[in-house]
DNA sequence: CGGATGTCGAGAATGTTATTCTCGCACCGG
DNA sequence: CCGGTGCGAGAATAACATTCTCGACATCCG
């Protein structure tokens, strides 16, 4: 592509340091701007949805109220794919730092699970505070299916976080013998998120909807083995 | 509509029973000719999912296929989602009678509950098996976010087979105390579906992927209560 | 028989999106 | 001033779902 004719042979290899340079300055330039939009991408998209409420979103609402082009977001996402999957391990990670900060003052593991829990089925709630992260939980399901690889990669730091407390817990003989602190972290938290989504509207017809302490009474359970008792402060509302 | 001046002032009541017949029967051939299109464009749709092993199905693919119009299809259908409605529904129906079948030989009520879920998570399962069932398991998660209602009803038979089960176990003591059986029978399946799914395609990566054992050990320990040990025929495997 | 009425297939028309493509302008180093 | 390059505006394209129109065929009523 350059300009062969006056470059040494060696360029090949390795590109003095002044052309280096000169690439990397207009290099970086570049690439502030392009974290900019992208950032001006991924506020416009959140305070759509935040407006509407819902997933449902247009690239090109999107687009408008981020004052750019079609042209830059498709220079900057593959697709509205990936965009909404950009947003959903934002919040995932927002969710993570949200529940860290909740449960640092808590020494029992087992407290701070139930503090964990409590959180998890409540951001997953579809009705209630439909403010930020429950749409991404919206989202999630779809997710799951067509593209399971990049969820997990998104669930990471949650289930990190949880994992940390679980192996706490396991260290505290609060977990079922012969259960991995991992694999029980894994199913706590999809139990939390699955369960707290499956309540749908109904709030109408019979009394379905499952509480958050009737999900974390079985977490603990299912966890922790038949007959423990949960953590001192127990809510027993 | 009809003639009203040849007709006695009682007909807006009453039709003459004379009147009725010929309605009905004109009516009822009607009704089975409708029966039959509906039949031919369920079977068609489950057809291609089969072959496809995927729900992205077009309205125009089912209507060639059942040999009749898009005019007819929407005359049956409201539209394409009332279709995916009806598997849906179906392959719950069946689902739970495959597991009504399954269990009937079996007297323990925690050994049916443990066959219930094995059978529900082999079902939900995204990979193996893409034959009939884990489509329209993979088809719940957008339902649940966009008609709960709906969903309720299609897991209404599910639901209740798996309440009858825990009702018989909460009177062979075998369920914690304060936890009614049709809550636990909620949380169980929902568990067991969920962590089905939640594996996704991910057996090449780390060791992820939460176990039908595992699935059947929390849930037991989630509802049972203290001291209770999986039923006899545990399998250890 | 002959027209009225209803049913239905074929396929065109419409509407909504995502995604791509084309222009033309403005800016920048030489 | 010149050839690029980045980018906004918006037209073009492609899939679909859903609706609409037309015309054929049947069935019923007088």
């Amino acid at each position: 592509m350059a300009q062969k004719t006056e470059l040494p042979v060696s360029t090949t290899k390795e590109e003095p340091a002044w052309k280096q340079r000169a690439v990397e300055r207009s290099t970086r330039a570049a690439k502030i701007r392009a974290e900019q939009r992208v950032v001006q991408f991924l506020d416009a998209a959140q305070a759509i949805i935040a407006e509407k409420g819902s997933l449902d979103l247009t690239v090109q609402e999107v687009v408008d109220r981020s004052r750019q082009s079609l042209r830059s977001f498709y220079q900057h996402f593959s697709g509205k794919h990936e965009l909404l999957l950009a947003l959903f391990e934002n919040a995932l990670n927002e969710s993570a730092e949200e529940i860290r900060a909740a449960t640092e003052a808590e020494h029992d593991p087992v407290n701070q699970l139930r503090i964990a829990v409590h959180l998890l089925f409540e951001q997953s709630h579809t009705d209630q505070a439909r403010q930020r992260r429950p749409l991404f939980t919206d989202f999630a399901p779809q997710l799951l299916v067509s593209h399971p690889a990049e969820v997990r990669v998104a669930h990471a730091p949650l289930l990190t976080l949880i994992t940390e407390m679980m192996t706490r817990a396991a260290e505290a003989g609060q977990l079922r013998t012969g259960l991995r602190p991992r694999r029980a972290a894994a199913m706590v938290m999809q139990t939390a998120m699955f369960l707290s989504q499956s309540n749908g509207v109904a709030a109408s017809e019979n009394a379905h909807p499952i509480t958050v302490d009737e999900a974390w009474e079985f977490c603990f359970s299912g966890f922790a083995g038949p007959g423990a008792v949960t953590g001192s402060a127990t809510s027993q509302a």
